[in-house]
Formats: structure tokens, sequence, C-alpha cells
DNA sequence: TCAAATATTCAAAGCGCTTTGGATTTTACA
DNA sequence: TGTAAAATCCAAAGCGCTTTGAATATTTGA
């Protein structure tokens, strides 16, 4: 059933049922309803491509997800994408994922503005030099940066944590437990969080007086196995660490199956400490967290660029401001005073 | 720059523009080659919209995630997107992602199939008793559920592992450890992967004359504190299970990390067998890996579920054959003989 | 050389919706 | 009661593409 047919049935015009199903004033209360019943009665469902084509506008959000990257990224793209589609839905708006080769990255975003397949775009993953946020300045098309790139983050809309700060204190945190040698576990340094994450620690060593050693940092993918070859290396070392400060929960259970394996507790032995995105897979609702960590929820993340994302698009003119979250500090088990 | 402007420039009409730029013989081979020139010079692309109005398709695959279960289902469902849409890129489809409340899912796939937005759908994380089936079926979309509902699993066009089968092997594999005492850790039972997976561990049990102890059976959210704790569970009882079958390396994360807690030793004091997903967070590719393990990746099954649904969409009349996969049987470092 | 066959191109209709500008009906007020 | 204003409703154009049916140009063969 399509409009036409539907406006037959009524008696009305396509102009008046449109109008009526779309809540414009001026069509009278009584035209309103009688349409409504009808349209459910005959569970009438508009062609989003004509209607699109007809306004020029697609309700539909995307984004791009690189290929090369994407084992770096997907275990926290489902649960941002879980965030992020819930309001989608709430808003009425469609998600449009496009797995697409790095090489052609750029050639995709030019298809997506010219195509008029999105309203809007969410970027990925930024890395600290982002060729895409200038792209997409110039395609004209609403975006926001989940994360952001190098200084200064001015001139697009973006969502990001207080990477540095949170590293900062976590490195604090340790610092005052009496920790002097801290190994960090990054991601990949390229990616603009990873780096932050680095200046936060270092300051902090800075602050207390404490010596930089490059040869207890490593840039990886944060998945487990990392975490646990690291871990792994660093307890061949002379000078073990008696704490480990990881980017991520995944590569702190691979921290944690190394110490296992070489009979050492993770609190009194090594401390952990992580970033812990809350991935819905990792946690329970409720239980009491085993690493200490400083976190904040990736799908909230993801809701709030949903909501921030639709409201730049629905008033084109005036940008929302960025948002730059705290992390939460939480002690759990997973980190003690330094063994003396 | 449309169609229309495009043909303005080369002198010609939209129809021969079109057909050169369709593929289409009745042009010739030198404005062919014009009109593509022209058509990568200005960068030209199609409005999606408009085309899909003017075809009818939409060359677009719709993936419904219930909001309830997508908990359940996340970290399985990046790598298998991930999957699916790197075949979609390659044959110029469009992945729609619809985040929809449990309570609406009816209705959303009525709206999917009245709104043309999608050539098809893939239907993730089937139960038993599956609704989703009968309704797609008589809205007359073509659809792929990755996964089967119960038997007889025919009419429609589906993707899955052997679960059965799978759980059979991995049963007798510890059986011939000599372990008489398996527990089992599974999934959800309303999810049909989970009761062909219980029913081939049964099967092996029974076919082994071992007794079938419910309270050693367990159905749960496939996450890594479950796993935790209900091994905790499981080494406070009077017989204590010596190996551990679970349906998600997740779980048997937590099985290990209960296991370390209370001093056991994976492999020696317990066995520990998993499925496994080949989840691309929990693997660095080359790897040998610690859990022994019935695999098969997801991420492969999602690039089928892709091409099988793709094709089916192109020949709507002839539906292709459904797969069943066997799972590969790899043996890590997380079992052992069962302690005597 | 000319008609028939073939190769190329085109004008126009249509996909299903929104929206403009105008027509018609109802209401309000003198 | 009559008229201006407000409330309803409608016909038709247009969004950018594909595709039908017809027109024109080029080849072919006798």
């Amino acid at each position: 059933m399509n409009l036409k047919q539907l406006a037959q049935q009524l008696g009305l015009s396509q102009t008046t049922v449109s109008r009526a199903l779309n809540g414009y004033p001026e069509v009278s209360e009584r035209t309103r309803r009688r349409v409504q019943q009808a349209a459910t009665e005959f569970a009438y469902m508009p062609s989003r491509h004509a209607q699109l084509l007809a306004t020029g506008r697609s309700r539909t959000i995307g984004h791009v997800v690189p290929l090369l990257r994407h084992s770096m990224m997907t275990p926290y793209f489902s649960d941002f994408i879980a965030g992020a589609g819930e309001v989608y839905a709430e808003y009425g708006f469609d998600m449009l994922i496009s797995v697409v080769p790095e090489a052609e990255e750029e050639t995709h975003y030019r298809a997506m503005a010219a195509s008029n397949k999105v309203d809007g775009l969410i970027v990925h993953a930024p890395k600290t030099d982002e060729s895409r946020i200038g792209l997409l300045q110039a395609l004209e098309i609403p975006f926001l940066v989940h994360g952001r790139a190098g200084n200064p983050a001015d001139g697009y809309l973006w969502m990001d944590i207080d990477n540095k700060r949170s590293f900062e204190r976590a490195t604090e945190f340790l610092i005052d437990l009496g920790h002097r040698r801290i190994a960090l576990l990054n991601g990949i340094e390229e990616m603009n969080f990873a780096s932050r994450r680095r200046i936060g620690y270092v300051e902090a060593l800075k602050n207390n007086n404490i010596e930089i050693d490059p040869s207890i940092m490593f840039c990886d993918d944060m998945i487990e196995p990392c975490g646990y070859s690291r871990t792994r290396q660093l307890l061949e070392l002379d000078e073990k660490p008696t704490a480990i400060l990881t980017s991520s929960v995944l590569l702190a259970m691979g921290v944690l199956r190394a110490l296992t394996d070489c009979g050492l507790r993770a609190g009194s032995d090594v401390s952990i400490v992580t970033h812990d995105d809350q991935l819905s897979f990792l946690h329970k609702p409720g239980e009491i967290p085993f690493f200490t960590s400083t976190r904040s929820s990736i799908n909230k993340a993801g809701r709030r660029c949903g909501e921030l994302l639709i409201s730049y698009i629905k008033s084109r003119e005036s940008r929302p401001d960025s948002e730059l979250w705290e992390t939460e500090l939480v002690v759990g088990s997973s980190s003690g005073p330094a063994p003396s």
C-alpha cells in the first residue's frame, strides 16, 4: 500500500494524507485521526527512498569501519554501536555501516557525501594526524569524531574522554601505593587516545621524579595475547616492574594470565591497573570489578555521540559543544602496595 | 553533479549516460569511455535513493539486533559484522543495522519489509522456537538465518555450525582423557545453538555410560564473570568436576580466573575445553592457542552468510543450499589427563 | 545505389513521496 | 446577514534516477 492508494481509500488527496501523517498543522484533528487509523489498519509504511528523494535528507547515519584497523577496534565497536543504535532508533534514524579497505577510505567518504546516503557520519578511531577530518570538512557533511585528533581540536564536533588526565591519575595512584617501576601496555601510538594516555603516564612519572624507561612502554593491538606476551617479556627483565598499567581490559586479562603462568599473584606480587571501557561481555551488572581501573562506558559514549550528531544534523547551523568526559577511578583487587 | 547535468555537459541524453554507466550494450564503446571519463572527472555519483526508487531494489542488507539480547551477542556480533561487511562492500551492497527493543521486533521487521529499505535480512541468534522465521516467510523478503531454529530446518536459508557433533566430540575427547565428571557451561538454553550443544554433550556421556548430572550443567550469558562464578560454585561441590566444557572462550577465561584464584592449574588439576569462535580480539594470528577448543571462525561465517544471502537476492527464484559447517578440534594446553 | 538490418541515441513516463501555490470551506466579527 | 480572516484541503510540480518505445544514424547486402 502506498500513499496514493491510501489517499484513495480515504477519499483524500495525497497532500492531506502526507501532512496528516507528518504532523503538519494544516489538517484538522479529525482527519488526522482518521488518516492515522487507516494507516495502521493497512500497515502503510512510506517508502524510505521516495521520502528521501523528495526531502533530500536520509535520516541515516553512517559509520565507516576501516578494514585494516578493524581488528583493533572490533570489541569496542560493538558496544559503541549498540549504544548509538539505540539512540538512532529512538529518533527514527537508520544506521549504515560500511567496512572499507583502508586504501579506499577517502574514495568511500567522497562517495558517501555525493550519493547522499547519509545525513551525517561518525568517525571512529581518529589518529593523531587525522586526514579524514579535513576531508569531511571540505565535503561539508556533518560529522562527529569519537575521540579527537591532535590539538587544537576545534572546528569540528567531537566527544572524547580525558585520556591524559585519566592515565595521569592511574599512574599517580600506583605511585601513591609505592610503585616506582610501572610498565605501560598501550594501544598503537598512532591512535590519538594512545598518545594522550602515554603523555599522562609520562607526566605523572616526571612529576614524581621517576625515570621514564622506554623499555617498559609498549604499543600493541589491545588484545589479550599481546597483554600476555608483553608481560612474559617484562618478567624476564632484570628490573621487573611491580605494576603494569594497560589501556584495555583485554590486555589486562593477558597480563593476568601471564602472571598466573609465572606463579605470581595480581594485586600482591604485581599490580594491574587498566582502562576499562565497560565492555558488556566482560561485566556483569552489579558485580564488584576485579581490575582496578579508570573507567568510562563506551556504550554510553555511543549513545551520547548519537545524540550529539543528531542534534547537530537537525539544526545544521549551530554545532553542539564538543564534550570531554572524565573517567572514574575504581579500585578493585588487582592493585595493592608495592612489594618491598 | 547529477545525471541531468552530466548529460548536458556531454551533450548526450540522460538515457545514454545512464546506460553507459551501467554497462548496457546499447551504447558504443567510444561514448561509454567518454561518459565514464566525464563521470570520474566531475566525481559524479548517482543518488542512491533515486536509483532505488526507480529500480525498486535497495542493494542494502539489514541486520536487526534485539536490544535485550544484545549483551549476549555483542562480542560475536562485531566479528560477524566485519566479515559480512567486507563481502557487502565487494558486491556494492550496504549494511543497515537496527537496534530494536525486543518487544518491537515484529513491528520492525514488518516496517523493514514495507518500507523497502532492504533487499534482504540476516537473522541473528535464532531461538529454538523462532517466530521470526515464519514472519519473514510471510513477508516474502529474502533472509538468511545465522544458525537454525528447531528441526526440521528447511524452507528457508541458513548457515550453521554442527553444534551437536561439535560438543559430542569435545566431550568424547575429555572422556578419552579419562574424565568422568565433566561440567557444562552453556549459553542460554533458549538459544538454538545452546540446546544443540547440550544434546551433543549429553549424548556423548550416555554413550559412555556416564551419569548425566544437571547440577553441573549451566545456562548463562556467555560472558567472563559467569564463567568465573559458576566455576567457583562448582569447586565448592563435594564431587568436583575434573573437566569443564564451555560454550565460549569468554566463559573459559572466567573459568581460568576462578581456577587460578583457587590455586588450581588448568590442564592438570582441571581441564578446560571450549568452543572458540576465533574472536579477533582474543587471538593473535599464528599464536598457539592456550585453550583446547572446537573452533570455527565467526568472521568467516559472517563472510559466508553475506555471500549466500547476496546470491539468493540476485536470483530470487533459486535459493542456495543451506550450509552446515564442521568445527575443528584444536588441542591446546588447557586440557590434560584426568587426575587420578 | 537503395532498401533492409543493425547500431546508436533520445524523449518521456514513472518510481512514491513532499511541498508550493491556489482553491474551497468554515468561522469570526461587525 | 455579509464579508474578511482563518482553517482545510487539493492539483501539480519536482526530487534524480531507470526504462520503454520510438527516432535517427550507420552498415550491410543485393
